[in-house]
DNA sequence: TTCCTTTGCACCTACGTGATAATA
DNA sequence: AGTATTATCACGTAGGTGCAAAGG
């Protein structure tokens, strides 16, 4: 039943035509302004000028059988069992007002691709679920309904639009995405929620130019192994010492042997934990020595780590990782939102099974094995929840480790470097269902490092993101002309993106869909927001299990939310491809038009009004 | 004369065609040929479709006198006031084998553009002369011919394309370019030959790709003041001290006063120059301050330098620093070369008509005032070059300072910061005589940073480099066909230019304009040129007074000349636009097909056989 | 010798880390 | 008392400087 459709939330209203170029895009939408009416309407023609242009642009497919022609894309996740150890304990994400990396970075390796065509490549992230968590006791557990969603913001590669062979030749390296919780940042870093959870998605694009992507398949894909909490301050120690023995940045604080965590301990870290800390000094030696030497040769050696980590995770068990059961069982306040298979709930009573279920003892060489899991791993995540009650010690037949992703390690962080990783893994991604969905999210945004956006913001001020490439396409233009409207006309902020434009990363798109430089539209709504919550400056998001957006339909009284109702009807919902993966974006703000996505593991039920 | 046009060295059997667009790329070149003739046939149809199909894309003009439809580009060197201070005294940059950057960077500050349409603007560093310098008893002179040309290579800025909005709204910074003494380089950076003086030149294309780029009209601009010489170490030590003091990674050598100087003087740095900067002591601490002062604070506020450094500047008339008069004289070996106009040959007696030459007290709220300059500073240098005999005190009309330059300085090396100066110059480039020139060089080499130039990768193997967008058209396809083979014949070096192609900045153009990442047309050339040298592994240039390729017209033995010479006679050459600026590529080491621009400043004498 | 190039170095900038203390 | 956020810090990586000594 997972892998049914799920229900109708998408809005039909939006269907409109099964076109497979877009309609004119000022014939869609014909009064969109941010500024000088005239100006968008013929940047309008122009984007669907260009963007049907672009279209003749793609290679002719000759009837040979070339790798050249090829187009099929598969993806790997690259450092994948990296990944994983840190998933095993929960990945917290540091997010900082000034912006922070992700550790690991996502990579991806790229195969399948049509040499000669051009690609976008790109990631977001998504919340996992509707929860908002905590700490406690050094486990994490839910803690009540999540936050308003920040606006989405989509990180574009830098290097996009390259062709399939650029793609391929190299593992796709996202490490300069940042991680932010100021919601009015103008960097264009993602936005998120502390203590909440989210999933890394990655998406393949094949468009000339940026400004196609409105009008091209999405091919999403989702690893488990990405999904983290957002934290602006580690919680949980093991996830500390994963960072700082694998992270080339933090062996400042790397000790040789037990010095460093002799000086953690003795500040008394965590409440209880420290006895078992105490407890495991001997094997902790081995497990530093052991991460660091095995972690640290994921670059350039095959190492049986998985073996290895299982040995040594016996004594973590209680430790602070992710234990689904914990989470069901403490989230008192918050049972009605089911948090569901979109939480981790490998419910590991024994470390070595909880070691399996990331894939122990594959054989590396196999490059089949990693189809499944790469797939979707959200599926795999789905999987494991359903079979956590049931089998927990079991292994997920979707489940394992690419023993190889150590080919491009740590070392890799200057992209200079990167192109000597040769494409050997061939593993990629089936995609048993066959069809796609892409859902633009009413606040998304397209963010671009300072490399590459700059062609973005060539586009002009805005991108029309309408129509498909595929079976569901945009209506009612003219509720979109007004929200859109709105969204500009609320906005105290003068439209001079060209400051921001060539900064670092940074484009937006517009609730429906529009790209322009920097969340405009957020911006606006975020001053009033804080009407709802208590202080004037700035929403911060305290702990205080929710209490704002709880049922109501319509009640969304906060301009943020506001605007996405308004958008949310009107979003342009993609249904193209012959994929099951669906992009799901976030839309739990809405209440009503609850666009979830049915991409399995990120699938959880409707949010119920509580 | 100097104005007149040059002598028609154009390839006349080029000049095929006057049509607009350019003809079909396989029609023109059909065996074209890197490896799958194939591959190339359909890369070539598909380059031509884009290119055609591009130029649909550009925004449709309007009526309107909207400024959004303007396209009058106009440069303004940034930190003008910084180039000429390094100019008086003959700037010098350094190169070596893992390359260095410029200091000062190329800036530029464009107005003009039509904020719809996309450019991509570059720069690239040609020679300066035919000549071969010397630092001798703290004076530049010529020291022999010209050493053989290293492949010519343009850099990309990154952020291209980019609409003209973008470009406008910040200083456009080239700080990333490097400059490298390795003929091997990999890495795409600038190769130079040291000794040699050199000319950097920017360059306006309105396309929507870099695939366009062969097809698209070159507007160029030249400023005298970033002409310079490449040396392995610094000569003259007034250049030292200014790099030391306002290079910011250069800051831990600036003694807080004398302390630094007093060591290198204690070394005895050069020959009979001691005594002067002994002479000189109490006059250079305020040198060094007011240096200090005055260019630090050139990012942020505006300062009187030009006045501060006129009075400074009084002791260093015989310091080492650009006398045209000294060249000429002292270049005995090489009379006939004729360095002409040149040269830098402001000659400064009193150091106050020198500064006054590069523009003191001109209004600073004035936009027009720096148009002539902008313009072509080349054609400035040129008036000053003919007038330097006559009146040498004289002010240039055509010379002024920007000093509004430091509205964005030194602080701005980081792009991340750099849209906070606001478009507000609107200095432009008055263009005298209308007519603009393009000549592909047989060598050139189309270099951008790692962010973009993967879109510059992503259009395939190579880059058909033909036709015009104007007056001339190339012709003689099947010659072009034949020497663009054997440059990639008698490449020894695989063809798997993916790895390198996501490196840092390195695409090639290719000997007929084809662009493929690095220079495996010179890579092949280099070991064979070592024959005609006497090492056999790398012909490091030594400084000898020139013996080589001196007059023989077609007995270029090395390969690296013969593959030039081949293609020289086909090099496409394009006519463009109405403007007097030729882009002036320099192929000197063809003896028959001497294609000089005839950009007044750039150009010189056809060269003599010696 | 003289001139030029190369190499390793100390010293910077720039910025990515977790630790820490202060604060809410 | 427990939890969460923020600014500042020391300590890394990464890389851009000229210097000085060595080499050709």
């Amino acid at each position: 039943t997972m892998l049914a459709r799920p229900p109708p939330f998408f809005p039909v209203i939006a269907l409109t035509s099964h076109r497979s170029l877009p309609l004119p895009v000022a014939q869609r939408h014909p009064t969109l302004d941010l500024g000088n009416a005239e100006t968008i309407l013929r940047l309008s023609s122009l984007e669907h000028h260009a963007a049907t242009q672009s279209a003749k642009l793609r290679p002719p497919k000759t009837g040979a059988t070339e790798d050249a022609t090829e187009d099929d894309p598969k993806v790997n996740l690259e450092a994948k069992d990296l990944w994983a150890q840190f998933h095993k304990f929960g990945t917290e994400m540091v997010i900082t007002k000034s912006g922070r990396r992700m550790f690991p970075a996502f990579k991806a390796r790229c195969t399948g691709l049509n040499k000669m065509a051009k690609y976008i490549l790109l990631i977001d992230i998504v919340a996992a679920d509707e929860c908002r968590y905590k700490f406690h006791n050094s486990h994490w557990m839910v803690a009540g309904k999540a936050d308003p969603e920040m606006p989405k913001r989509m990180y574009i590669h830098p290097d996009s639009p390259a062709s399939g062979e650029q793609w391929m030749s190299k593992v796709v390296n996202f490490h300069k995405l940042k991680l932010t919780n100021n919601i009015l940042d103008k960097h264009g870093f993602t936005i998120l929620n502390s203590m909440h959870k989210y999933q890394v998605r990655f998406h393949v694009v094949r468009a000339n130019d940026i400004l196609q992507l409105p009008y091209c398949t999405f091919m999403t894909y989702v690893f488990s192994e990405t999904e983290f909490i957002a934290v602006t301050a580690y919680q949980n120690d093991k996830i500390t010492q994963l960072k700082i023995d694998n992270n080339p940045f933090a062996k400042g604080f790397r000790g040789t042997g037990n010095e460093r965590r002799e000086k953690r301990k003795q500040l008394g870290i965590n409440t209880q934990k420290s006895n078992e800390t105490r407890m495991q000094e001997d094997n902790e030696i081995s497990c530093d020595s052991l991460d660091e030497a095995q972690l640290k040769s994921e670059g350039n050696s095959k190492s049986s780590d998985v073996c290895e980590s299982a040995s040594e995770s016996s004594q973590e068990s209680k430790d602070g990782h992710y234990v689904g059961q914990d989470l069901r069982k403490i989230s008192t306040a918050t049972e009605k939102l089911k948090p569901g298979p979109n939480i981790i709930t490998a419910h590991c009573k024994t470390d070595r099974a909880l070691v399996d279920s990331f894939g122990p003892e594959t054989d590396p060489d196999n490059p089949k094995q990693d189809h499944v899991n790469a797939t979707t791993g959200g599926r795999t995540r789905c999987f494991r929840a359903e079979e956590s009650n049931a089998t927990e010690s079991n292994q997920p037949l979707t489940v394992e480790t690419d023993q190889r992703a150590h080919i491009t390690g740590l070392e890799c962080s200057n992209f200079l470097h990167c192109y000597s990783c040769p494409p050997d893994l061939t593993r990629y991604i089936i995609n048993p269902l066959g069809v796609a969905h892409r859902l633009l999210h009413p606040a998304a945004q397209v963010n671009m490092q300072g490399r590459t956006f700059s062609s973005v913001a060539a586009m002009g001020h805005r991108l029309a993101a309408v129509s498909s490439g595929g079976v569901c396409a945009m209506g009612t233009a003219g509720i979109l002309a007004s929200s859109l409207q709105r969204v500009s006309g609320t906005s105290g902020l003068p439209v001079n993106f060209q400051q921001h434009a060539m900064a670092s990363q940074g484009l937006t798109v517009s609730p429906i869909g529009g790209i322009f430089p920097y969340p405009y539209s957020y911006l606006a709504a975020a001053a009033p927001q804080s009407t709802t919550a208590s202080t004037p400056v700035r929403p911060r998001t305290r702990f205080r299990p929710y209490s704002i957006p709880n049922s109501v339909p319509d009640n969304c009284s906060t301009p943020l939310k506001s605007i996405h109702f308004k958008t949310d009807r009107d979003v342009n919902c993609y249904i193209f491809g012959n994929s099951p993966i669906a992009a799901r974006l976030d839309c739990r703000s809405t209440s009503e038009v609850n666009i979830n996505s049915f991409f399995e593991p990120l699938y959880f039920p409707t949010k119920q009004r509580v």
